[in-house]
DNA sequence: CTCAACGTTCAGCCGGTACTGAACGTATCC
DNA sequence: GGATACGTTCAGTACCGGCTGAACGTTGAG
């Protein structure tokens, strides 16, 4: 492995765990960022020099949020993982569902929270109406970026 | 502090530790979300049951961030703190920022990493290009959003 | 000047959790 | 049948970061 791509995968690894992951998640999606095709658990383990246990959990947890995807070949037992195609988009849609909890949670307080003062009322049913825009334009912008962007991606998309 | 009120909070705190933040510097958040004006250090400290020491540490960390505001009072020595008016905003721009650095790492990966698939090369370069889209749009819509929502605000605005 | 009221800092503890190695279950091949 | 190649699970460890209490510096009041 290369310096350049180690450097890559590390930084990879200190974002993701920032947003919350594991670093090994974090290294896993920065190598399958620079592969073509998908990757087996004993190679991502071996180039990343992680026990193979790691990289089974957090290849299976980061495929439970649709941001690498699992791939079989016929006539090989083994996991391949490779990042999912429309990666962008399914990581705008995971933060928009993360938004979407913040805004239930404060509408809930709204509702349910004895509120003495008209202001905080107001502040709150703002930041709900605020999202619910956001939300909006943010779909929207999705669903232009995609169609135009990969026009083969399009096509296998309108003929499921 | 009534039941709801702490249920309130603690959702915060969960909700803020979820996005990586100390948990204490969500119930504070929390806590400041449903006040109309601005708590002291200690007001905090004593309705959190937390140690005066986490809340100086914390609030500070908040207003780092621009999710909460330091405020002071003529003639008086303690430190106060309210939520930031344009509270969605903010959020939106630390978020945008957030995304940015994840740009830029993919955008240093496909200059500096020796990458032999062009259609590594062509991921990388799509998702940059998706963040620039997106980054454009949210852009626009929290600066569209923002003037009709509190007209003394864009006033205030205008006037400078 | 002395004392109280603040906010801040820091060493230490504590809790959670990521990571590992070994054991296990299962499928495939000989 | 045994042996190998897989992926998974789990107990144990090591580490990281949040939180606390105590000590400290500073400001203001009496």
């Amino acid at each position: 492995m290369d310096p350049q791509t180690a450097r890559f995968t590390e930084r990879m690894g200190q974002l993701l765990e920032a947003e919350g992951m594991p670093r090994i998640a974090g290294r896993i999606f920065g190598l399958l960022l620079l592969q073509d095709d998908a990757r087996s658990l004993d190679e991502l383990a071996t180039a990343l020099g992680v026990s193979k246990a790691s990289v089974s959990t957090n290849a299976r947890n980061l495929a439970g949020q649709n941001v690498v995807e699992h791939v079989t070949r016929p006539g090989d037992r083994r996991d391949y993982y490779r990042v999912t195609p429309n990666l962008f988009s399914r990581m705008m849609e995971q933060r928009l569902s993360r938004w979407r909890r913040f805004a239930d949670a404060v509408g809930e307080g709204r509702r349910s929270v004895p509120l003495h003062h008209p202001a905080v009322r107001a502040r709150l049913a703002e930041y709900e109406a605020a999202y619910a825009y956001m939300a909006g334009v943010i779909g929207t912008a999705l669903g232009r970026w995609e169609p135009h962007r990969v026009p083969r991606a399009a096509a296998r998309r309108s003929a499921r």
